[in-house]
DNA sequence: ATAAAGCCTACTAAACGAATAGGGTTTCTG
DNA sequence: CAGAAACCCTATTCGTTTAGTAGGCTTTAT
């Protein structure tokens, strides 16, 4: 899966939005100038999470938009299979499931394919606007407690030592 | 990461070869043929593995093209970059390394793609062309024995209950 | 009434993806 | 040594996607 341009406004905008969940809606203008992202495009990007229903809006004067959900309800996945489409790397889940099936001399391929797809889901569909848009203000009440640096199930600390070699 | 038409080619072809390495130089025509791709898109794709020094060419009648290392030295990872670009799902690693340091508003959000990119680099890095060519006719000195539905270790079976929502 | 918002469709320029075309160069073989 | 058989390499094409921009329409607060 590769997450565009637009993918990645959408999360900032949802991330946004989940900083100010419970200050009621806000303008489009309001989240483009706090984000820094092209005002009419975002407007787009809005629509399409509104049709999704992941947001909803409040029309004419004092409008904006708002989650519909809690952040700890709305998951990464979601956003980026709306706007991105599939997580798998080729294909969608289904059809890498049914070319296995089919296609024998390829199978170990699409298996690999597969196992791709389903690490990046394993996150995306664990991770939460409310893991990651810092705003832990509303019910933190799960989990002793931690000063600062919270979200720490989220942050790996570095990810320990990388299999680097040359690019990437 | 997504992986295009092309990539998906170049890694057929690899297979091919990989499953008829060591028979010598195998033809452009010969790969396109049994693999069923469009030769001429075939033949840009080849130069490009050779240029990158995956396989070596021989030229004039009676040529072909070839492995340069052994499958079980080939990590699916090489080909995927060469031809599709970085793993990560945005940017590169070392950007999202870098964002992760200066974008204190996105950090979390940057973190998490490159969870993802890491999760598909373990596996990527890990799997090799012997891994996924069902030609353990070669050198197959390790590990007892498996009579029949060999590669264990890449084939999950089945990949256990996935949560499925939907759409992919 | 009017201004402030979101709604929605259309358009565009640039880049990318997936090929195709075709002549050039090298090498085997008779 | 003359073909023919291969790979080499650059250019071109055509359709789709990406990343926006534009602008009029509708709803609602004041």
């Amino acid at each position: 899966m590769k997450i565009s341009q637009k993918g990645l406004y959408a999360l900032q905008a949802m991330m946004m939005l989940a900083r100010h969940h419970d200050q009621g809606a806000i303008r489009i203008r309001d989240i483009a100038y706090e984000e820094v992202l092209p005002e009419k495009f975002l407007e787009l990007i809005l629509l399409e999470l509104k049709n999704a229903r992941l947001v909803e809006s409040v029309r004419g004067a004092k409008g904006g938009y708002q989650l519909r959900r809690p952040p700890s309800e709305i998951h990464l996945s979601e956003i980026i299979r709306l706007i991105d489409g599939p997580l798998a790397p080729f294909g969608d889940a289904e059809q890498l499931r049914s070319l296995i099936d089919r296609d024998l001399e390829h199978r170990a391929l699409y298996q690999v394919f597969l196992e791709v797809r389903n690490a990046a889901a394993k996150i995306l569909e664990h991770t939460t606007l409310a893991d990651i848009s810092g705003e832990n203000l509303s019910k933190p009440r799960k989990r002793p407690r931690q000063k600062k640096n919270e979200r720490a199930s989220v942050l790996p600390m570095v990810v320990s030592g990388n299999l680097r070699k040359g690019r990437e």
